[in-house]
RNA sequence: CGCGGGGUGGAGCAGCCAGGCAGCUCGCAAGGCUCAUAACCUUGAGGUCAGCCGUUCAAAUCGGCUCCCCGCAACCA
């Protein structure tokens, strides 16, 4: 499937590395689905591409976890972050890099990069008090407990102050610095309400340094601390170094600044500052160059809802593709809501989409054109005139141009809306030529004119949709009797004169409720 | 005045940044067609764009105030 890149353009994606303390669900892959669809959309285009995901895999909630399962911390972690790569290939997700954080080469990328920190004199040792619930082993902050009536928010038990040395990495000195890059760069965090977000946090709240250590004896399930044996990486400034750890930071120089810096990464807002503050900030701090942008993109709310453990309101991917497939998934989550904003997932609402859209505009129109022209012409079409029709025209150009544009925006929601339109002309051309009129009156010419029209237009969409619903996009390309392997400057009209079509079976059946 | 998001026909949303015919999907009503997955095509009904005030030739869009809903409030990922 792979071509020989052709605009010799670089581009690194990345989602975030996803926590195994528990499976993986709905929101886990609408993050991929999305960076997976980008990724396929730049290799159509011809851009060389790195597309980077894997697990977060330290922290003592991690150890609790496998503890509760009655397993072995390392045995559990390689297990859950199993269920993750499976379900990506599950999923049609085709991902170039699965990192663990548990990898010995992001453990010494870890510690070397904060052996230049150190070697900068921007790590410190200090005293850090904050109140802590032991059964929970939780820290929380002061409104929080206040908030829950000085009691855990968790577990409603009292709290304790605890006081501890541990090591501080020097936010605080890089405030400015941020504020300025943030003010000079609008267009890096993404959508625009997140820049204006953190631009408010930052106005709003003074940095303060960030503790980037955590003892042994509290702790014990994390990468060593270079600078003191009785410390462990906080396992955020951990996770965030993946995404360079990945790539050879610290070991394979050339490969690391091949890719480095990333062009877009992806993450839902709930780790936004993470994303938005920690992260430039370590990245100036060890001399490197910022990502282009990242893009923080919305919650799928269950009914009214925020998706959640305890309520148990999980939608396991799993169980939605063996109801409407991978594709119907993949389409729903792209097309439902425009990247950024929160969407509501609700049955009907899945049902609705994939049967409107996927069933009865694109499916119909696949099945019934190669019905016709296995009935009118033995699945042999050989037209006499290749050229767009008058009624494809002005749709055809402008799916064209909108799309591009559209799908570089990561707006996939209008950008399949600009494809649907045109089948929608589709639809109506069938209704307009009156074919079965055509067959009575043995117009022949006429009838291959009109089918080829029908199978050129599909076949092009087919390309264009390819990125979010790829394996429809083969499916389609099969039934047209043309090879599974193609890129965008296949999407010219009349770039095939004549089609001999294989029908199968309807791409999507209506789901029944 | 802690911060942010939202309130647009029956449902779910887009449009707002860069003011200029209120748009999309579903649903509903009527009609058409027969190649097709009860599909497809046409037409129609249905909205004081949360409310008030202001700016403007012109406001869903810009500014101010009010009400309601939802998130966040950083060493819990």
């Amino acid at each position: 499937m792979d071509k020989t890149p052709t605009s010799g353009i670089k581009f690194y994606i990345t989602t975030p590395i996803y926590y195994v303390n528990a499976s993986p669900h709905i929101g886990h892959a609408y993050t991929t689905i999305i960076a997976d669809a980008v990724a396929r959309f730049k290799r159509f285009k011809g851009d060389e591409v790195f597309f980077l995901t894997g697990t977060d895999e330290h922290g003592e909630k991690i150890k609790k976890a496998a503890l509760a399962a009655g397993k072995n911390t390392q045995d559990f972690v390689d297990e859950v972050s199993l269920n993750f790569s499976r379900l990506w290939e599950k999923i049609g997700v085709r991902y170039d890099y699965f990192i663990r954080t548990t990898d010995a080469s992001h453990r010494q990328a870890v510690q070397k990069a904060i052996k230049i920190l150190a070697d900068k004199g921007d790590i410190y040792k200090s005293t850090y008090h904050s109140l802590y619930c032991v059964p929970c082993e939780a820290f929380w902050t002061d409104t929080q407990v206040k908030d829950a009536g000085n009691l855990c928010p968790d577990c409603k038990r009292p709290v304790e102050t605890i006081e501890e040395e541990n090591y501080f990495f020097k936010l605080s000195q890089y405030e400015p610095w941020l504020k300025q890059y943030l003010k000079d760069n609008p267009g890096f965090v993404r959508p625009k309400i997140r820049h204006n977000e953190v631009m408010g946090f930052l106005d709003n709240n003074k940095l303060q340094d960030l503790c980037i250590s955590r003892p042994k004896t509290r702790v014990g399930w994390g990468i060593d601390f270079p600078l003191d044996n009785n410390y462990i990486v906080y396992v955020w400034f951990d996770a965030l170094l993946n995404y360079i750890s990945a790539l050879g930071f610290g070991g394979d120089e050339k490969k690391f600044k091949k890719w480095w810096p990333a062009d877009i990464q992806f993450m839902a807002k709930d780790i936004l500052r993470h994303h938005a503050i920690f992260w430039p900030i370590m990245l100036k701090a060890l001399d490197l160059p910022m990502p282009k942008a990242i893009f923080a993109h919305g919650w799928w709310k269950i009914g009214e809802e925020k998706i959640s453990k305890s309520k148990g309101n999980i939608v396991n991917p799993l169980d939605l593709i063996k109801d409407i497939g991978v594709d119907g998934m993949r389409y729903f989550l792209l097309r439902e809501v425009t990247l950024g904003l929160d969407g509501n997932y609700n049955w009907t609402a899945v049902v609705n989409r994939v049967n409107s859209d996927l069933a009865n505009d694109l499916g119909n129109l696949v099945y019934r054109t190669l019905n016709m022209a296995e009935k009118y012409e033995q699945g042999k079409v050989n037209p006499s005139h290749t050229g767009i029709p008058g009624i494809f025209k002005e749709i055809f150009e402008s799916m064209q141009t909108k799309y591009i544009a559209l799908m570089d925006d990561y707006d996939f929601s209008a950008a399949l809306e600009s494809i649907f339109a045109f089948t929608s002309v589709m639809n109506k051309y069938v209704e307009d030529t009156k074919p079965w009129n055509l067959a009575k009156e043995k117009k022949e010419e006429e009838i291959r004119n009109f089918l080829y029209a029908l199978l050129e237009g599909i076949r092009i969409i087919a390309i264009y949709l390819a990125p979010v619903i790829p394996q429809t996009a083969a499916s389609i390309m099969r039934q047209l009797g043309l090879p599974e392997t193609f890129d965008f400057r296949d999407a010219v009209w009349a770039k095939y004169k004549s089609y001999s079509i294989k029908k199968e079976a309807p791409l999507f059946p209506r789901i029944e409720t």
